[in-house]
RNA sequence: GGGUAGAUACCCAAGUGGCCAAAGGGGGCUGACUGUAAAUCAGCUGUCGUACGACUUCGGAGGUUCGAAUCCUUCUCUACCCA
């Protein structure tokens, strides 16, 4: 392990915490949100955005950059950071999500998986190694094992799924060749505690600068995302990150914000915001192409100090939304996004006061006080 | 003035005796979306009703028929052609 993927723990509140990850383009302030790129662009949001934002990780994706334009050609290209033109820490998923969204076109051995692109069909094979080896060519600061995420409530599968994360684990680590990216390892298990225990407990032995929870927000209940948390998170080592994938709403950012995740990443802001809804940080949603928007002069929220509600009505947005104009799905993406920044912005200030219980209340569901 | 074609729901458009409250689009309304095969998907869209159903519709009026958006007569309007 590098010097640079050092994780300093800068307050804690509870088991909340504040702290900074040393990455070679930059310190992750955490907790942090992560906006996704999956083909190398947040969708409908430019770089320069992203930086008004005050974005600081992003995530993109082995599976898609591979398949096009291909990480061979991202690498000739001087690497994922300089081809996007993202100077901040980049983060890349495994391909090992696909492997559960795309099961039907999937076939999965001990040594791997083989798929069919959804592009042209064609046939394709990832293996850990060849995983890491497209991840190394891409260049992200943090890298993710190739795991295998099950269906959370087939106790057997995951099982059997959580063991191959395991082994596949090992050889992730011994692939890695550059010393300039961090590996992180992911916690499998599904919905059940004692398997969730033992993943953590058989992740965390290997000497890796962070570690993932995975195979959440897979369609679980909030009741048994609180349990995994509370079954895995006091196994997690302290002076590492946490990173909590594909998870998602305000209220998911608090409450597990609450349980000692560091870092989010999710696909919804982007996706709701190209779907005309937009998060309230207070909880909830609105559907920005209601008709009860029509005449409405307000902004999204009024407290909310991003470009899109300092600049548009309600009105205006639904207008753009019902017409299916482009400019609409980045208005309310940039909203979204930066509903989800300046909420953990706000969460490590009230970790550093001590004042995080009493900030986090409002969000707290009934599963988790 | 004569001839021909046409008039279907918010719009376009199928339907030419019963299986038609009427296909399909579009538009409209509503909902869903959590490590992105998603600027996607789903439902509703004559009126009333949760629903079974009831009622009113296919340019107007009248007729034929057990039964008409569909056949006949006539009127109105539209498009094109000939004077």
């Amino acid at each position: 392990m590098t010097k640079s993927f050092q994780y300093h723990l800068d307050a804690t509140d509870g088991a909340a915490r504040a702290g900074r990850f040393e990455t070679p383009h930059g310190v992750i302030e955490t907790p942090i949100f992560a906006p996704v790129g999956t083909a190398a662009t947040v969708k409908s949001i430019t770089p320069a955005q992203l930086h008004e934002m005050g974005a600081s990780l992003i995530l993109s994706n082995t599976y898609h950059l591979y398949l096009r334009p291909g990480d061979k050609l991202v690498a000739e290209m001087g690497g994922l950071h300089k081809f996007m033109n993202w100077p901040n820490p980049i983060l890349t998923d495994s391909g090992g999500f696909q492997v559960f969204s795309q099961s039907e076109n999937n076939k999965i051995d001990d040594d791997g998986v083989t798929f069919k692109s959804h592009i042209d069909g064609s046939s394709h094979r990832f293996t850990p190694e060849s995983s890491i080896k497209i991840q190394e060519n891409l260049g992200a600061d943090i890298i993710m094992a190739f795991d295998e995420c099950a269906d959370p409530y087939d106790k057997k599968y995951v099982k059997s799924a959580m063991d191959r994360t395991h082994r596949w684990l090992d050889r992730c680590i011994i692939a890695k060749t550059r010393e300039d990216q961090a590996l992180f390892g992911i916690v499998q298990g599904g919905i059940f505690d004692d398997l969730r225990a033992e993943s953590a407990a058989y992740v965390t032995s290997k000497d890796l600068p962070g570690f993932a929870i995975g195979g959440l927000s897979v369609g679980e209940t909030k009741e048994e995302m609180m349990s995994v948390l509370n079954a895995v998170m006091p196994l997690m080592p302290e002076n590492k990150p946490r990173y909590l994938m594909g998870v998602g709403t305000p209220e998911d950012l608090v409450n597990c914000v609450s349980k000692g995740i560091d870092i989010f990443d999710c696909v919804l802001p982007t996706r709701l915001g190209r779907n005309r809804s937009v998060f309230l940080r207070q909880g909830g949603r609105l559907n920005m192409r209601n008709l009860k928007f029509a005449k409405d002069s307000n902004p999204i929220d009024q407290e909310c100090t991003c470009y899109t509600c300092q600049n548009f009505s309600r009105a205006y947005l639904r207008h753009l939304m019902v017409c299916k104009e482009m400019t609409g799905a980045t208005l309310l993406s940039i909203h979204n996004i930066h509903t989800l920044l300046q909420l953990a912005r706000d969460m490590r200030k009230a970790i550093v006061n001590g004042e995080f219980e009493e900030f986090s209340q409002p969000w707290l569901w009934e599963v988790n006080k």
